[in-house]
RNA sequence: GGGCGAGUAGCUCAAUUGGAUAGAGCACCGGCCUUCUAAGCCGGGGGUUUCGGGUUCAAGCCCCGACUCGCCUACCA
């Protein structure tokens, strides 16, 4: 209600402005005021046109109140007036504004553009943990929000299967452990019929190997790096017993880091893997359009001497001058860098790579199937890549490399593709000083000073994403157990991890991207405040209204519709705060807009937890089931109806479930 | 050295991207369960938005300078 509103009223300006004083203005900045004194909705622009005009604020102002108050007024409006220095202040027709929220929705802003959305990406080597975590729920939720705005999007998981950490595990296997590709084998199906991950044996044998590159005499570790090396090389190469190794590991990880997400409601589409890219020759085709652009160039001198390289994004060089900057994309021993996989990776995602992957079924969810890459796929397929804009769900430390990919296609022409890539940014997750003691790590006296300490997979120093939701669901149900004694086992259990699920992905929601995330169980384990189960709460609180009432959200707001003299519940003081909730559930359309074009769901959580917070104060200010007065009654009831509609789906947004009690 | 980000209440974070009285949560103090569930509500204290200049009708936000912190910056991947 409140988009279309805010349109029609930016709309009329406009219109106004150019046939009073002839001006054409892109944008009339319109906003919601601090406060309802004010208005639902205010206007700036009369400060903005004083100087062009050569007139007081005030004067520009009255004037374009006159001009919107004209004989037939904009629909959807009850009046205009001048406050302070020249705001405008607009007043909603509220009975109208009721009824429009509590009927049709808004339609939702579509860009119409085939959307992919790349994120997850973990190292198939190890156990996911909490910086993955925000990763694929900053990831998912954005997922969410651009379906629900109606766009069709594809979601990748990027598995670098061939990389040097891969390549680590399997020298921890392989020498550390002296196992053969046979013992590997039966070491999977044994920690299966265990019940063990996988994922977390691979977390200490990655910490180990990790340190046992630096544990030996001098030449003892450079012979650990030269077997490191030619370990990847293996992977690379593909077809020997190594890569078998690898595959095999890397696979059973995978399986576990999909199951860690689905315990989140975290589905893929398609899997797109670094040994394809490599196999199916993707660089190859990629370096020749490189060549042909110009975008690469061949190094004669300095220290660059013998690599192909690219100019950097932003870097001043006069033509012929040595660049020693330059970002090397082929090394002088003809390997190709993770750049330069990456440029050919991102041509195919955007269909202008000229060739594609084999495709096969990999895992499947209850209503579709995730694909992934291989050399040789099935003749039936879906389509993936081809794309007409991307998000890579990537975290900040990334933006040089993702820099030097858009900067790529730019020099190849592809404007439009780089003026389409978004590099869905974020700041990593870390740990505050006392949670990397309460997990028993040996932490130096430098880093107890500090806020944070930056987790590390090669380390082993973080916290593993199964481990957090176990503990969560353990603290849930301790709650659940006690309040929901009518409840049985599986019901309680449900719930438990409802709760457990939606304080989780409201946590990593709550703060904007560029914020570090200090983490501390105390933070995310709390359950009261501006937390998921808070909104959960009230979704249940209002259940339970309608259940008691013996109706439902629906009956009520068809009964709503045909109500007569709902201006009195909604004018006046005693009227604000239940108005409040109601333009804040109206609210939605506007907010799922805002949070899209900033790429930010910290917003939409905000709001969600601002509804409730909302809805709550209602709630204990008027009494429902008691109301005597029947018009009155449903007109609260419809208030209940309206919230709970908004949370509820808010919530679906924020892939955050609305449980039935708690 | 260069690039990016940050510095806001005791703590953790917001602030509709330059708008009206800088807001939430936690923590602390005080009230509210015979009511539609207290995972809740109400009230209270707590701020020179790191510092110094500037731009303008208007600056936490933009510009210049200083200070502090984090990340990135290899022919490793």
């Amino acid at each position: 209600m409140y988009l279309e509103l805010q349109k029609r009223l930016g709309e009329r300006i406009r219109s106004i402005l150019a046939e009073k004083y002839n001006l054409q203005l892109e944008n009339i900045p319109l906003e919601i005021p601090p406060d309802l004194k004010f208005g639902e909705l205010s206007t700036p622009i009369a400060f903005e046109l004083a100087r062009k005009l050569r007139k007081a604020p005030k004067i520009i102002a009255q004037e374009l109140v006159a001009a919107l108050t004209g004989p037939d007024g904009v629909p959807g409006f009850a009046g205009f007036e001048v406050a302070g220095a020249g705001y405008i202040n607009a007043r909603l027709d509220r009975v109208a504004g009721a009824h429009r929220t509590a009927g049709a929705s808004d339609v939702p802003p579509a860009s119409g553009l085939h959307v992919l959305v790349e994120h997850t990406s973990i190292n198939p080597n190890k156990a996911a943990h909490v910086g993955h975590l925000r990763n694929a729920i900053l990831g998912d939720t954005f997922v969410r929000m651009l379906r629900a705005a109606g766009q069709k999007v594809d979601v990748q998981n990027y598995i670098d299967n061939t990389g040097v950490q891969v390549a680590d595990v399997v020298v921890g296997f392989q020498h550390l452990e002296g196992l053969s590709l046979k013992d590997v084998r039966q070491l999977l199906a044994d920690l299966q019929t265990k019940g063990q991950r996988i994922d977390f044996y691979c977390w200490d044998l990655y910490a180990r190997t990790s340190q046992w590159y630096e544990q030996g005499s001098e030449e003892e570790n450079a012979a650990r790096k030269k077997l490191r090396y030619a370990t990847l090389h293996e992977l690379e190469r593909g077809g020997n017993e190594t890569s078998e190794v690898a595959e095999l590991i890397s696979t059973a990880v995978l399986r576990r880091h999909l199951e860690t997400m689905l315990r989140l409601d975290i589905e893929y589409d398609f899997l797109p893997r670094e040994s394809e890219i490599l196999h199916l020759k993707f660089w190859e085709a990629a370096f020749e359009q490189l060549k042909k652009t110009g975008v690469l160039y061949f190094e004669n001198e300095g220290k660059n001497k013998g690599c192909w390289v690219m100019t950097r994004p932003g870097a001043e060089v006069t033509a012929g001058d040595l660049d020693e900057d330059a970002k090397v994309i082929v090394r002088s021993n003809g390997t190709v860098t993770y750049v330069g996989k990456d440029i050919a990776y991102h041509l195919w995602k955007f269909g202008l790579l000229g060739k594609d992957f084999g495709y096969k079924p990999f895992f499947t969810y209850p209503d579709h199937e995730c694909w992934i890459s291989t050399e040789h796929g099935e003749e039936k397929h879906p389509q993936f890549g081809g794309a007409q804009a991307i998000y890579n769900v990537i975290d900040a430390r990334q933006s040089d490399p993702q820099a030097n990919v858009i900067q790529a296609l730019r020099g190849m022409g592809h404007t439009d593709q780089a003026d389409r890539y978004t590099h869905f940014s974020y700041e990593m997750v870390a740990l505050t000083p006392r949670c990397a003691v309460e997990l028993g790590y040996n932490v130096s006296e430098e880093d107890l000073s500090r806020p944070y300490i930056e987790v590390s997979g090669r380390k082993g120093f973080g916290v593993k994403a199964d481990d957090l939701i176990d503990k969560l669901i353990v603290a849930t149900r301790a709650e659940v157990d006690a309040r929901q004694t009518g409840r049985d086992e599986t019901e309680r259990q449900r719930i438990a991890e409802q709760i457990a699920i939606g304080a989780l992905r409201y946590f990593m929601l709550k703060f904007t991207r560029n914020s570090v995330i200090a983490f501390d169980f105390k933070d995310a384990l709390s359950f009261e405040g501006e937390t998921g189960p808070y909104i959960q709460y009230a979704v249940v609180r209002a259940r339970n209204i309608f259940r008691k009432a013996g109706t439902t959200p629906d009956a009520v707001l068809a009964e709503f519709a045909k109500l007569e003299g709902v201006g009195t519940y909604l004018e006046g003081e005693a009227a604000e705060d239940i108005w409040a909730l109601w333009l804040r559930a109206a609210r939605r359309t506007m907010v799922l807009e805002q949070s899209i074009t900033t790429s930010e769901p910290a917003y939409l959580a905000k709001h969600a937890f601002q509804l409730a917070q909302e809805f709550n104060n209602f709630y204990h200010r008027h009494h429902i089931l008691t109301e005597e007065d029947p018009a009155k009654k449903t007109f609260l009831l419809a208030t209940a109806a309206v919230a709970l509609q908004e949370l509820v789906l808010a919530l679906s947004w924020l892939g955050i479930e609305s449980p039935e009690a708690m």
